[in-house]
DNA sequence: GGACAATTGTTGTCGTCAACAACAATCTTT
DNA sequence: AAAGATTGTTGTTGACGACAACAATTGTCC
């Protein structure tokens, strides 16, 4: 019994089939209510578009930040290890360090000890660059803090803890 | 203060700049850690490879799934209203519908108030389907239920209650 | 009442992104 | 040495959001 078949008020008809519905009136969601992944997605959109008109003036978008974040914090990788690490597809790491490199942030640098891998490594430009990329992305998260509050930004973040 | 230019351990480099690293060895995340928009993606992605896996006899995806609750908690709605409410742009609505429409479970009426305008309704076959697919949503929530634990996703659809 | 603005559904384009498949070069295993 | 796996790359597909344009219709304002 999973309280499916929920009936909502049909509210009042207009001979056709057509609702009577004032601007304000809300429409309800019924079962969607409940549903773990609507909520989380409609937040993630909300983040999403903060972060990057917040990362606007500099032109960096979420997945490009998290890739010049892990640079930064492990230099020496290599894509297959980036790629796996933030669960994108090597495929598609391609195109975004093809641009981080034009951009002088980052150089692919053969390895020696495996020819076929690249060993990813911030210019000098890119760490200063990841620098004020950091900062503003701290004001994004405190945007966030002020969208849903402090301690359930706190809570959601340990709910999350192991989702890395 | 950001905290920014945290360093983490460089590890050992191996002369031309790759890392050595054992295949079990964690790639440090730094500043990634603590952004809630990095822990809600994953999350977001995890929850509807779920849905989608789990709708996946019925071939049904999240917006799908969305578009036929909505309709069928508010029958009569117009598209832009359905558009409105979920977030979506109505001119994605249109395919949506289309395919719906193809697949008899949704048709548009033309509303007689407003000659622009479609009442949008479930036919009798999408209302039955949609009792299934209910069933099969449910199904996932219990998933979601047993990877974040149950008052972890109580507590979480608490926090995110006004994003409806 | 009639001109003008706004809305609704539709079509189309563009860019982002995930999921695959295929490939050459290069390890690794046996 | 041969067979199989891995790495980076290229390309295709399909879902999706953001826009812009358009015809039909409705609403507004004078």
């Amino acid at each position: 019994m999973t309280s499916s078949a929920a009936q909502t008020s049909p509210r009042k008809r207009a001979g056709n089939g057509a609702v009577q519905r004032s601007d304000s009136d809300e429409v309800g969601l019924d079962a969607l209510v409940g549903h773990a992944g609507y909520a989380v997605r409609r937040l993630q959109i909300w983040i999403f578009q903060d972060f990057i008109r917040t990362l606007g003036e500099v032109d960096i978008r979420p997945t490009q930040y998290s890739v010049l974040t892990v640079i930064g914090a492990n230099p020496g990788l290599s894509q297959m290890a980036v790629a796996k690490r933030l669960g994108i597809e090597r495929a598609r790491l391609v195109h975004l360090l093809d641009s981080l490199e034009r951009r002088r942030y980052v150089k692919r640098v053969k390895s020696k000890t495996d020819r076929r891998s690249h060993a990813l490594h911030l210019t000098a430009q890119g760490a200063t660059a990841l620098a004020k990329f950091k900062r503003l992305a701290a004001e994004h998260e405190r945007h966030v803090e002020a969208k849903i509050g402090r301690e359930n930004r706190q809570h959601l973040l340990r709910i999350l803890a192991d989702f890395t």
